[in-house]
DNA sequence: ACAAACCATAACCATTTGGTTATCGTTTCT
DNA sequence: AGAAACGATAACCAAATGGTTATGGTTTGT
């Protein structure tokens, strides 16, 4: 289960809106395409569009009910940013590896 | 200090090429534009249009030496993203929050 | 002094991207 | 049944992106 492909995440993550999107469904919960259109200033094409880029990334899930479709955050997709910066952020590296070896002495 | 606009940062991270300089210069150090071009596999005016994003994003810096430019990567640019998946990433809050819980009694 | 090496910039090009309006298929409401 | 709401898709467009070759300015080597 290690790292899944880190592209089309770091892709989806560029756009301003598209983050925009995910944050509001992380903190807001799930949400419709119309809830999600009145929230992000563009036209609904624009975030249904928006939309297929982060569920292609997996960063969302949808759920069809009637004529509407639920849309939620699926954060454990982030799973490869987290790991490409334990990896390269060398900064943050060590907090990340003290971390792990903390844990695993506690959960053990 | 609390995380600098984290745009410019995911945007350079958008790219694998880009994300590919950043690893190289990360794990090996210090390198000329020179050497960037033969390890990135385009031209090197690819490669110091994708160093100026960099720069941009402050994940590089670079130092003139003679005819020839040293950069070198600069981690702790990566901390908006940090930040970001901290607030976000839903799924490793819990992480991180036990992370700097921990490391604050040890350094205590 | 001349030539070569290094790198940034300019000029250019094809593709991708992020947005729009128009439309279509469903589902719900009256 | 007919109208309205919802959301995906199509068609289109301007701007941004990532690449190229050409060139120019320094610095180094002969």
């Amino acid at each position: 289960m290690r790292t899944a492909n880190a592209n089309p995440v770091f892709r989806a993550l560029a756009d301003p809106t598209r983050r925009a999107i995910f944050e509001e469904l992380t903190l807001q919960g799930e949400q419709t395409v119309h809830a999600l259109t009145s929230y992000a200033g563009v036209s609904q094409p624009a975030v249904s569009k928006h939309l297929t880029v982060l569920k292609r990334a997996k960063l969302v899930r949808h759920r069809r009910e009637g004529r509407e479709t639920h849309y939620r955050a699926q954060p454990d997709a982030l799973a490869p940013v987290v790991d490409w910066l334990r990896t390269y952020g060398a900064f943050w590296r060590d907090r990340f590896d003290r971390l792990e070896a903390l844990l695993e002495r506690m959960d053990g």
